[in-house]
DNA sequence: AGCACTATGTTTAGCTT
DNA sequence: AAAGCTAAACATAGTGC
């Protein structure tokens, strides 16, 4: 295993362009439910920045395990917390030989 | 960078319950449009496996770099296909200093 | 093979508790 | 701060070309 057919990307910082149309709405009034359009750039305010970090990070290892059941893919993904803590997916697995 | 803050997931292979569940539907007849709920085990079908695959793996390098971008984090991530093709996202990035 | 479409399942931003 | 909710945004399996 681990041969041959490889991938890797490292991403370290902005890799998309900001897009920086499309305010939340064209009155300027704020969407009461639902997700409402998110601007890909840094989120401002560090209470939500880590809320969404922890939920995106939920969401990035599972995408990643299904990618590897579905496909019998292998795959290896490190993510540096913006923040100054230290957590493990529950779902890790040794790589075992 | 690269310091304190770290989480790390390696996967190789099935990681969560194989949900035998969910036939396509009761009939037994195909859905004409959309998705259709998956069923999260390995995809017998080699042709539509490699497809997902690609178009997953897109999905999931779109996601990681929305996550360094939204919260400022940063991620490494490699996926080792199952079948023998070498390619690298369009927007990877070298681990400068 | 590879790209476009689209209905539908999934994710998640903002809220509420 | 950490869970749960909801609806809008998003991802994508199957399809057609």
């Amino acid at each position: 295993m681990f041969a041959a057919s490889l991938e890797v990307c490292i991403s370290a910082g902005r890799l998309g362009p900001p897009s920086d149309e499309a305010p939340r709405n064209s009155s300027g009034a704020k969407k009461s439910k639902g997700r409402g359009k998110i601007r890909m750039r840094k989120m401002e305010k560090d209470t939500n920045m880590l809320v969404t970090f922890s939920k995106r990070k939920s969401g990035l290892f599972k995408k990643a395990n299904e990618l590897c059941t579905l496909c019998g893919a292998e795959c290896a993904m490190m993510v540096f917390s913006p923040a100054d803590k230290v957590s493990s997916p529950s779902t890790i697995r040794p790589l075992t030989t």
